[in-house]
RNA sequence: GCCCUCGUGGUGAAAUUGGUAGACACAAAGGACUUAAAAUCCUUGCCGCUUGCGGAGUGCCAGUUCGAGUCUGGCCGAGGGCACCA
C-alpha cells in the first residue's frame, strides 16, 4: 500500500481550483446566495494560527453552503492601512507601501496552501486609492448629511516624540517609545456621529437572532440606555448665572439632595480660570486623570465655589456647588445632583466633605426609622423624609410621579441619555486613508469635490520627523478649490472606518464610480455568516452597524440596516508556556521531553519549567508557525487537527502530539480507501449491504446536524468513529457498488474538512456528481433498540429490543434476567415509570 | 463595584426535549506482535474485595422529580466585558 503523499496531492488541488477558477461566482439573481465573510486580516507579514483557525472554520462553511447548492460569496482582503506598517518604515528606511505589499504577497501564498475556497478575484487591500478613493466619497456624504463634525477634543499627547498616542501605547501615564509623562492636549479632530443612531443601534439589536447574545449584551452596555429627568436648579451667588442643568436617574430623592457637583470642564469653569486654586485642583485632576486605574482608586475630591443650588421641590434648601473630579462632562450636561444616601459615589464625597447625608428611601423590611449609615442605599423601597413624594414605592412609581410633577411646574422634564459618544476618527498618522477636506487661511473646512477624489496619500516623503509627517508636505498640503486656495487637512482616517464597510466593496470590487452597485449589493448583502474574533464584539462591529445607519440616512436607495445577519465568534489558538531557570520565555521549537514528562532545552544546558497554556504571543514565545505545520504535516493535517479539540467558540490547545495524530489519522484514511478500491467485486446483495446504507444514511445526519450547529469537534469525532467502522466493516460480504455509492457520499461530506484528500479521493474512486449528499429519514428508523431497566431509578439491566415493545413485554423479557431479578427479592412492584423504547423505572 | 459566561477523569471534551455520564481524542501505565526497536493493535476514570460484582461520582449545600451534568434557590471558584455614566 502506497503512503499518502499530501505535497503533490494538495499542490495538485490547489492548481486545479485555481486554475479552474472554482470558487469564482458572479451576481446571479436566479441562485440562491450565501455570503461567508470572515474578518480580513491585518497584514503583519505572515499568517498565524489565529488565521488558521478564523479561515478553516469559514472555509467549512462555505465549502458546505456551496455543496448544498447556494451561491457562495467567500471573499477575502487586507486590512492594509495602520501603524505597523508606519513604525516597521520608520525602523527600516523603508516605504510603507511597499512593506505592506510584500507582506500582502507572502501572506496570500500561506493562506492558498491553506486550501481555502476563496474567490481571489475578488480580493481588496483597504490601502489602495481604487478603495479608499470610495472611502473619501462615503466621508464626503456623510460630510453632507451633517454626520461628520469637528470640534475640540483631548488627546494623549507624547511631548518628547510630538505625536498622539492610542490609549494602548500609554503604559502607565507614559509614552511606550519616549517613556515621556503623557499630557492631556486638546486638539481638533473630525468625528462621526453615531450617538445620532443610538436608539437605533440598540433597537437593531432585538432582532441579530444569530448574534451571540454575549456580543449583543456587550454592545447594549456600551451603548447605555438609562432613563431619567433633566431638572434646573436655580443658582444663588456672586456670579452671573441663574441655571444649571443635571441629568439625573433619581429624581425622586430629590429630597436627599446635599451638593451639586460640576465638571471641571463645565462652562461655569471660565469664571475661575484665573483663579489659582482652581487651577491647581484642575490640574490634580488631569494627573489622576489619565489612567483606568486611577480612576478605578481614584479618591473623591471636590473645589467648593461660592455658589449655591436652590433645591426645585424644597426652595428653602439651599447646598453648595462644586467642582469634582468624578464628573463627566461628556455624559449627561457635565452636573450632578448629589443625594448621598442612595449612590455610593456621591456618599463617598458627601464623608470627604462632611455634607449632609438624608435618607429618604427606606428597604421595604425596615420602617421609618430606617438610616443611611455605613454605604448608601441604592436599591427598592418606599420614600420618606420627602414631603408631598412619602409612601410612594420606589423606583418604579417614584420616579414617574416625580418627573410629572416637575414637568407641571416647569422645573424639569423626563429625558433619556446614552453613553454612547460619538467616534473621533482623526489620526494624527501618515499610513492612513486622507481626509478629504481643506482649510482657507481662516480655518474654514471646505470638503473637497468628488471629482478631485481620491486624495492621494504622497509617496515616498520622509517618516522620521516628529509629528505628523504630512504636516511637512507643503506642496502636497496646497490644493486649488473653485479658485480659492486652501491646505489640506492632514490628519487621516482611522482604520475601523476602512473596515466598517469593506464587505459592500467584497460585492462589486471593481466598480469605479461608487463604493459597490446597487444590483450586486441588492443580491449579496446581508452577510448571511460572519466570522471572527470576539475582540471585535464592540468597536468594529458597532462602527459597521453605524455605517449602515449612515448611509441608508435619507437615502431611498439604500435599505441595509444591519450588516451581518449572523455572527460567530471563535476562541483563541493557546500553547503551553516555557521558562529556563532564568525566567526566560523559551520557544516550543527549542525544546524536547523526555518520557513527556522533563523538559530540556534542547542543547541540553537548562531544565525547563512548563508553565499554563496560554493565547499565542510573540512575547511569550509559545508561537507556532503555521507555515512550518503546513510544510510538514499538510494543511488538511492543521484543518483537522485545528477544529478537533475544542468547540470552535471556545480556546483551543495547539499541542505536537494533536497535529501528529492528525496526520496518522490522514493515513489511516488513505489505507481504508485503497483498501475500499481494490475490494473485489461481489454481485450478489447481502445484509452487510443494509447495514452499510444505514450506518451511512445515519452518519450524514450527525455530520449534517453538527454542521448547522458550528458544533465542527463533533464532526470530527463522527469521522474517527466512521473510520473504525468501516474499517472494521470492510472484510464483510458487501456489494462493491454498495460499498463505493456510500463510502463516496462519506467522502463528499468530508471535502470541507480535508478538501484536498478528500477530492483526491472522490476522484480515485471516479465519484460524480459532487452534490451534498442528503440522508433519507425513512432509513434512520431504529430496528433494534437499548431500553434500559431501572430499579428505584439506578441502572440495572439493558435489554435490547425491537423497537414498539410495550411494558407487559419488556416485564416478561426481564423476567428471565436473573441479574435483574435479584433486586426483586420478594418485594412487591409499587410503580413503574415507562418511556417508550427507552427506559423502564421499577420502584419496589 | 456592576454586567455576562463557565465549573464533567491526568488533559481537551461528548451527553436532542430531565432518562445508559465520560462518545471521540491527547497523555500515562500495562499488554500483544517483534531477536530488539520503531510502527501498529488491545486494555485501563475513581474506591472496595479475586475474574465478577458492589459503592461513590458531573465545584459545594439544599430543593423539585420515579429519575438531575441538565430545572430552581443559596454558596464557592475561574474566565471575559465595562470603569466614577449621575
Amino acid at each position: 500500500m502506497s503512503r499518502y503523499n499530501f505535497k503533490s496531492v494538495e499542490t495538485k488541488w490547489q492548481n486545479y481550483w485555481e486554475k479552474n477558477k472554482s470558487f469564482k461566482v458572479q451576481t446571479d439573481p436566479s441562485k440562491k446566495k450565501f455570503y461567508c465573510l470572515e474578518m480580513f486580516p491585518y497584514p503583519s507579514g505572515k499568517i498565524h494560527m489565529g488565521h488558521v483557525r478564523n479561515y478553516t472554520i469559514g472555509d467549512v462553511l462555505a465549502r458546505y453552503k456551496s455543496l448544498q447548492g447556494y451561491n457562495v460569496l467567500h471573499p477575502m482582503g487586507w486590512d492594509s492601512f495602520g501603524m505597523p506598517a508606519e513604525n516597521a518604515a520608520k525602523q527600516n528606511n523603508l516605504d510603507p507601501k511597499k512593506w505592506t505589499q510584500t507582506n500582502i504577497l507572502n501572506m496570500k501564498t500561506q493562506l492558498k496552501k491553506l486550501g481555502l475556497s476563496i474567490d481571489w478575484d475578488r480580493e481588496i487591500s483597504t490601502c489602495n486609492k481604487d478603495y479608499y478613493k470610495h472611502q473619501q466619497a462615503f466621508f464626503l456624504e456623510l460630510f453632507e448629511k451633517k454626520l461628520v463634525y469637528r470640534k475640540e477634543n483631548y488627546v494623549n499627547w507624547d511631548p518628547v516624540d510630538e505625536t498622539v498616542l492610542a490609549n494602548e501605547q500609554v503604559i502607565d501615564g507614559k509614552g511606550w517609545r519616549s517613556g515621556a509623562a503623557v499630557e492631556r492636549k486638546k486638539l481638533s479632530q473630525w468625528f462621526f456621529n453615531i450617538s445620532k443612531f443610538s436608539q437605533e443601534l440598540l433597537d437593531g439589536l432585538e432582532k441579530l437572532n444569530d448574534w451571540p447574545n454575549k456580543v449583543k449584551i456587550m454592545q447594549k452596555n456600551w451603548i447605555g440606555k438609562s432613563f431619567g429627568s433633566e431638572i434646573n436648579f436655580k443658582i444663588v451667588g456672586d456670579l452671573p448665572i441663574e441655571n444649571i442643568k443635571c441629568f439625573t436617574t433619581r429624581p425622586d430623592t430629590l429630597f436627599g439632595f446635599s451638593f451639586l457637583a460640576l465638571s471641571i470642564d463645565h462652562e461655569i469653569s471660565k469664571f475661575y480660570r484665573n483663579n489659582k486654586d482652581f487651577l491647581s485642583f484642575k490640574d490634580e485632576c488631569s494627573k489622576t486623570g489619565t489612567t483606568e486605574e486611577a480612576i478605578a482608586v481614584g479618591e473623591k475630591i471636590g473645589f467648593k465655589t461660592n455658589l449655591e443650588a436652590v433645591n426645585p421641590l424644597n426652595p428653602k434648601q439651599k447646598v453648595p456647588v462644586y467642582f469634582a473630579n468624578f464628573v463627566l462632562m461628556d455624559y449627561g450636561f457635565g452636573a450632578v445632583f448629589g443625594c448621598p444616601a442612595h449612590d455610593q459615589r456621591d456618599f463617598d464625597f458627601a464623608k470627604k466633605y462632611n455634607l449632609e447625608i438624608k435618607t429618604v428611601v427606606r428597604p421595604n423590611d425596615k420602617d421609618e426609622n430606617f438610616k443611611v449609615l455605613n454605604e448608601a442605599y441604592p436599591g427598592p423601597g418606599v420614600l420618606i423624609n420627602s414631603d408631598f413624594l412619602n409612601g410612594l414605592k420606589a423606583p418604579e412609581n417614584s420616579i414617574l410621579e416625580t418627573i410629572e410633577i416637575l414637568e407641571k411646574k416647569k422645573l424639569g422634564k423626563r429625558q433619556i441619555n446614552f453613553r454612547l459618544k460619538d467616534w473621533g476618527v482623526s489620526r494624527q498618522r501618515y499610513w492612513g486613508c486622507p481626509i478629504p477636506i481643506a482649510y482657507d487661511e481662516k480655518g474654514k473646512a471646505y470638503p473637497i469635490p468628488k471629482s478631485m477624489l481620491p486624495v492621494e496619500l504622497p509617496e515616498n516623503i520622509d517618516l522620521n520627523v516628529k509629528g505628523n509627517p504630512l504636516d511637512s508636505q507643503d506642496d502636497w498640503r496646497k490644493i486649488n478649490v473653485d479658485g480659492k486656495k486652501l491646505l489640506r487637512e492632514t490628519d487621516t482616517l482611522d482604520t475601523f472606518v476602512c473596515s466598517s464597510w469593506y464587505y459592500l466593496r467584497f460585492c462589486s470590487p471593481t466598480e469605479t464610480e461608487y463604493g459597490f452597485k446597487k444590483k450586486d449589493i441588492d443580491y449579496w448583502m446581508p452577510v448571511d455568516q460572519y466570522i471572527g474574533g470576539v475582540e471585535h464584539a464592540i468597536l468594529h462591529l458597532l462602527y459597521s452597524r453605524f455605517f449602515m445607519q449612515a448611509l441608508s440616512h435619507d437615502n431611498n436607495n439604500f435599505d441595509i440596516l444591519e450588516p451581518f445577519n449572523g455572527l460567530f465568534t471563535q476562541g483563541m489558538v493557546c500553547h503551553e508556556t516555557y521558562k529556563d531557570s532564568d525566567e526566560n520565555w523559551i520557544s516550543p521549537d527549542e525544546i524536547e521531553s523526555i518520557n513527556g514528562k522533563k523538559y530540556l532545552k534542547k542543547d541540553k544546558s537548562k531544565l525547563i519549567s512548563v508553565g499554563p497554556s496560554e493565547s499565542m504571543s510573540k512575547s511569550k514565545k509559545n508561537t507556532i508557525d503555521p507555515e512550518n505545520i503546513i510544510a510538514d504535516y499538510g494543511a488538511d493535517s492543521a484543518r483537522l487537527f485545528i477544529l478537533s479539540d475544542s468547540p470552535p467558540e471556545k480556546d483551543v490547545q495547539w499541542s505536537e502530539e494533536g497535529i501528529v495524530s492528525s496526520f496518522k489519522f490522514i493515513q489511516k484514511l488513505w489505507k481504508l480507501n485503497q483498501k475500499v478500491v481494490n475490494e473485489i467485486n461481489k454481485d450478489h446483495k447481502t445484509d452487510f449491504d443494509d447495514e452499510i446504507l444505514k450506518y451511512t444514511n445515519k452518519y450524514l445526519k450527525k455530520v449534517h446536524d453538527n454542521l448547522e450547529s458550528f458544533s465542527y469537534n463533533k464532526i470530527i469525532a463522527n469521522l474517527y468513529e466512521m473510520y473504525s467502522f468501516l474499517n472494521k466493516q470492510i472484510e464483510k460480504n458487501y456489494t462493491k457498488h454498495t460499498l463505493v455509492e456510500n463510502y463516496q457520499k462519506i467522502l463528499i461530506a468530508m471535502t470541507p474538512i480535508l478538501p484536498h484528500f478528500a477530492n483526491e479521493c472522490l476522484s480515485i474512486t471516479k465519484a460524480k456528481n459532487l452534490k451534498w449528499p442528503k440522508y433519507d429519514v425513512s432509513i434512520l428508523k431504529k430496528e433494534i433498540v437499548n431500553v434500559v431497566i431501572q430499579i428505584n431509578g439506578k441502572k440495572r439491566g439493558l435489554v435490547q429490543t425491537k423497537p414498539d415493545i410495550d411494558e407487559e413485554k419488556l416485564i416478561e423479557i426481564i423476567k428471565n434476567d436473573e441479574k435483574i431479578m435479584k433486586y426483586f427479592a420478594q418485594k412487591e412492584i409499587k410503580r413503574k415509570i415507562y418511556i417508550k423504547d427507552k427506559l423502564l423505572n421499577i420502584i419496589l
